[in-house]
DNA sequence: GTGAAAGCGCTAACAC
DNA sequence: GTGTTAGCGCTTTCAC
């Protein structure tokens, strides 16, 4: 019986097995060296007394450490709870813990965040976000995490390229190519992008998928007004705003996410703009609420919560001699609000 | 300059500092029994070098742990991504660690969770989320919770009241009351509701507010149909198209959560029933997207982000002799899916 | 194949 | 006030 205020050890599984601590050790771990008789007894003990190993002695034993550090922009964001969701559930198969730390799209803030996470050694270290098209921060990060990586540590990113280790790359560009073709080919020609902050790749690569659209039908990006606000719901109104009184003549609005098509949609309906009879509005990601909402969103999905489990995967497995490239795939989905463009 | 791969330790910078261990230990935990002076010099030398201790070496060597775990039903329901929102604020200003795991409203889960944190060691323990109706749940989980404060765990849960310990308590009888409330005043007398799963205390308490209002006007609970389904959007789509087929008399559907609401909008929106001309919705929670919908969702503010900050505050402070009980308050938010009552 | 023993980096008694 | 030292519970050489 165990003193009250003192947990199981290893050793107290290694009397009760009739084994020395360090057979116990390796027993457990699954490392070679032991008889399987043995091992199995040992992890036999184990199990009937519930012993579970106190991490912080595993660790500064020099054993990797079993936390996972994710970092996110904003954990209340539908896109990075579903992508936490992900990484959650792989996390609790393979036994180890989550810590989940946010960047707040501030690039200084999320240096801090991960030099914070390197101190705290961690084993793993996940990232979930866009980049920023700022040379010196990607810089700044891709040090620190190769730094981290030659200790040892593994990474893994999620919608960021530049960072030189294992990504699961978001289809972005393909993404809102995609939309933007479904827009021309309803006939719209009067355009307009609701864009979040520049400096973001993602804002730069998706972009960069509508331009390759427009080209297409002999079109240029030049053409449309592209307005910067907020990656959120806020922006998105503030951007509607500003098209609706800048360019009357649009027809068809792409937010460049499904937080920013929301509010697109509610300065629509505050202003009595039908969609999609006289506007057109497309999103991208497909959070969960977009199918739900009025009209439901056309939009293209993005599997956020297996982007997750295919990050903590990628981190899992041994690192390759090159960053490994994870593309997600995306689906157009097309809802109710889109529609031709009127005739005007 | 450290050898690579070695990172500083606390030793490093007492010797800089020109100090024992102990007085170094001593000046950065702003501890007694070091003077001013060299306390300020040891801390002075520990940002230059940018030490930050090893959270393995001081768990272990027996200071508490700085880590919080934090139990949610599923963290990629916003509701609960607020919550950890807020937790994860506070924490990051107290240098603290959030890990979060998923109990899926599952009880056995929650349990296993609870155990895992506790065998992890981990300072803090936070539970989000209803709790059940379950007498056996409820003793299994409080009893582990009572042996890890025993322990110098420190404990606090936000909606759940039969855990003995600090807890922030979101107004769920009284908010229910206010929405029950706010359809009789429009002259709904064809009430239906759309519930979660039987067996959680939330919902119990949420309909119970119902029920007080009713009271007040002479009606009674049961009369009026309640459905019970997943406490999901997905829960609410099946409750509404039970609710039409089995009670078409109804002209308004208390669904007892914000995520329930919005199945509910869907379903009545593909039935096309206008809201609120034949039909009122209203929901529970107030999550960030409800103001955004169409129509825009009458529902109960609960603070989710302050409700994470209040239990990791209450958490934070020295145990007291009865647990303490912090209500969240509530305020009735009366949007555009509420309406009189239609004549018939 | 198994055991003994030396740390990992820190805190907390205990001396001075 | 400050320093010395014994662990915390585990992994990992190094002997046997």
């Amino acid at each position: 019986m165990p003193k009250p205020g003192t947990r199981l050890r290893l050793i107290d599984v290694a009397e009760r097995a009739g084994v020395s601590l360090a057979t116990a050790s390796r027993s457990l771990a699954g490392r070679e060296g032991v008889s399987e008789e043995v091992a199995d007894r040992v992890r036999q003990v184990a199990r009937e007394l519930g012993y579970v190993a106190n991490p912080y002695a595993r660790t500064l034993a020099g054993g990797a450490s079993s936390t996972v550090g994710l970092v996110v922009h904003q954990i209340d964001d539908p896109y990075f709870a579903e992508i936490a969701s992900g990484v959650i559930e792989i996390a609790a198969e393979e036994g180890l813990l989550v810590q989940i730390c946010h960047s707040g799209r501030d690039p200084d803030a999320e240096l801090r965040q991960l030099r914070h996470l390197i101190a705290q050694r961690v084993g793993i270290i996940l990232i979930a976000g866009s980049g920023y098209n700022d040379p010196r921060v990607e810089a700044e990060a891709r040090a620190e995490l190769s730094e981290f990586q030659s200790q040892g540590g593994r990474v893994a990113v999620i919608g960021r390229h530049a960072l030189g280790v294992d990504a699961v790359l978001p289809d972005n560009e393909a993404g809102s190519r995609a939309l933007a073709g479904h827009l021309l080919d309803l006939g719209h020609r009067h355009i307009a992008i609701a864009a979040g902050k520049e400096g973001l790749t993602t804002i730069t690569d998706r972009i960069a998928g509508v331009s390759s659209a427009l080209h297409q039908c002999g079109l240029s990006l030049d053409n449309i007004p592209i307005v910067h606000s907020d990656f959120t719901r806020g922006g998105g109104r503030m951007a509607a705003e500003q098209i609706l009184s800048d360019h009357p003549e649009t027809t068809a609005i792409i937010a460049l996410n499904d937080a920013m098509a929301m509010g697109v949609l509610s300065t629509l309906r505050a202003h009595h703009i039908p969609v999609p009879e006289q506007m057109s509005v497309v999103g991208f990601d497909d959070v969960s609420v977009a199918a739900d909402l009025a009209p439901s969103l056309t939009t293209i999905r993005l599997p956020m919560t297996d982007m997750g489990r295919m990050a903590l995967s990628l981190a899992l497995k041994p690192r390759s001699a090159r960053p490994r490239r994870r593309p997600t795939g995306h689906l157009l989905v097309v809802r109710d609000s889109t529609g031709p463009a009127p005739s005007r």
